[in-house]
DNA sequence: GTCTATAGTGCGATAGAC
DNA sequence: GTCTATCGCACTATAGAC
């Protein structure tokens, strides 16, 4: 995705370094925040002298607009192909909380790093994500209600149920220390969710 | 609170200035966040000079320690209060879920600026808040188990419950834009999340 | 109590050798 | 493709006039 803007043309070298550059920004990111985190810093850990630095990227804002880019391209993909899918509304919910959930256990980084630091990026990349909060929420909101006209489902706030799912979710790469603490694996917290998704619904659970 | 550091001794001049400072501060962490803001921005942004900020805070970064400091203090206090009532139960839950839904009202600016900020502040502060966060979420755990063991309610999994609620009181100040979107209301939500958690105590919602 | 002026530092970014 | 050296700038923080 990232290729055309690059000056390194050799993907065996910059594929690697690349993957470094992004490890080490979410490591920095993590304690110093991506403003507090300077190009020194960048060079130190991953070994890449600042010069080399911009042959990678275009400029600083430019790795944060770069990796918000990835990330979302991810995400889209893996959605719209569950949503090909036209399951049933019960197997459907169960479908985008796993998913959803396994998808952040992989790329826990990248979710963590496009939350903390949204604020940071283009009012247009801004806009993109914060739609993309909306529209997530509102495929379970469409899904409940779906299941609530075919009688499946009883539920008196869809919308604000379909939020509650999303703050769950979101959880899980936000809150990753506690998770760990408390001996909860990905699972049995995908598991709970649906399931207690399940009784808001005043569903039975299968 | 933060008296004893501040050089500018008359109050009547000193605290609307330092409320200044404040919501300054929110505002231009909100759009670039706190390390992303200069002084020059907040002295332009307060209408106070660089030299005249320094006779309220010591250092940028001690401003927002004196803030996550303020905003602790605060909570703390609250909770306190309600856990010397000694409420039933249901009673209890009730009382945390509004009462914390009303201060995150109030308190908004506050609540957010801690949580996008925690990064940078000293690890003492950051140990604080984690443990600030488990302590919230252990209280609203034995809550429920005692009313499992009372035999007024039914739970499989408490400690998960307990991080629901936690996650939904979250969003509140998470997603503000959200649910002004959407129209919800702070009664509406604090209804909610509470009569949410009755159903998934098998409780009945009175 | 508030200001302007400025010291001193570390930043992002680039040029050009290798 | 990677490096070192360096430019110019914006930052935090302070000194001292008013």
């Amino acid at each position: 995705m990232h290729k055309e803007k690059m000056q390194i043309k050799n993907e065996k070298i910059a594929i690697p370094n690349l993957q470094k550059i992004f490890e080490a920004t979410f490591k920095l990111s993590n304690t110093h925040g991506f403003q507090g985190m300077s190009l020194r810093d960048l060079s130190k850990e991953t070994g890449i002298s600042m010069g080399g630095l911009y042959s990678y990227i275009g400029s600083k804002n430019d790795l944060a607009s770069v990796i918000e880019g990835v990330q979302r391209k991810y995400i889209e993909q893996v959605l719209d192909g569950i949503l090909k899918e036209k399951l049933a509304p019960k197997e459907s919910l169960r479908a985008i909380i796993f998913s959803e959930i396994y998808m952040m256990e992989i790329m826990s980084s990248w979710y963590y790093f496009c939350f903390m630091e949204l604020k940071g990026l283009s009012k247009e990349q801004q806009n993109f994500a914060l739609d993309n909060e909306l529209r997530g929420e509102e495929i379970i909101m469409g899904i409940i209600k779906d299941g609530i006209e075919a009688k499946q489902f009883i539920c008196e706030h869809p919308e604000l149920l379909a939020s509650q799912v999303v703050a769950q979710l979101q959880q899980w790469h936000l809150k990753q220390w506690k998770f760990k603490l408390r001996g909860v694996n990905t699972e049995e917290y995908a598991s709970y969710v649906y399931s207690s998704l399940l009784t808001c619904l005043s569903a039975e659970i299968n």
